[in-house]
DNA sequence: AATATTCATCGTAATATTGCGATAAATTGT
DNA sequence: ACAATTTATCGCAATATTACGATGAATATT
């Protein structure tokens, strides 16, 4: 099965493939969008603004920050989710510099 | 478990959770570089650049494929795969009306 | 027709992801 | 201390993904 090893890829295929993992679920991009969409960015509000479980909205807020694409700000008792500046940069670098790179003069 | 129906979503979310699966494996991913930097883009030239099975390789080319990312000519016996250029488009234009949306003034 | 080449598909196995309910943890307010 | 609120984590189940070898399909060559 799917027994890859990340080290049969270089370190720059594998995180664009991280971040694009942020980006590959539904779920994700209605979360991100509502962080774009909003100041509240309260974990509540988005688990209110998704038909899925508490639990699970908190996993992939999980996720999503352990790749570094949003931050959760601890406001006792609530926690207030943010885009992160520094990875969404880094994924606008990363995605602009992929999809510029093709000239269609291709081959086909 | 995964019982999410796509129907959850918008055809927006759901569309741009599709083309960032396209990205979302480093094997796509070098699958796409590769097609990007080369124009022999020929079936068995990918196999051969990657630490992967033939048939897992085809399959991966499949599912690009399916997303509209690249395109399959047959060219018997070889079949020339190249970057889809109406794909390709799309995907820039998604990303980056997504990653443009970020103004750094945010909440936290 | 038989063979060789190239790629797609099938069948199967291993792992990863997604989802939820239940429960734990942390803090506030009483 | 106790209850209430909010979020994280655990444990489990279902589905999806990834991978490979084997086999099939298509075409060109002999």
């Amino acid at each position: 099965m799917g027994l890859t090893k990340s080290t049969s890829f270089t370190a720059e295929q594998n995180r664009i493939a991280e971040l694009a993992k942020a980006f590959a679920h539904p779920a994700r991009v209605a979360i991100i969008q509502y962080l774009l969409q909003t100041n509240s960015c309260v974990c509540g509000d988005i688990v209110d603004a998704l038909p899925l479980s508490q639990s699970t909205v908190s996993q992939h807020l999980k996720e999503m920050k352990k790749v570094g694409l949003i931050t959760g700000n601890v406001e006792p008792p609530k926690v207030c989710y943010c885009i992160n500046a520094t990875g969404w940069e880094e994924a606008k670098l990363v995605f602009n510099g992929l999809l510029s790179q093709f000239k269609k003069e291709g081959c086909c």
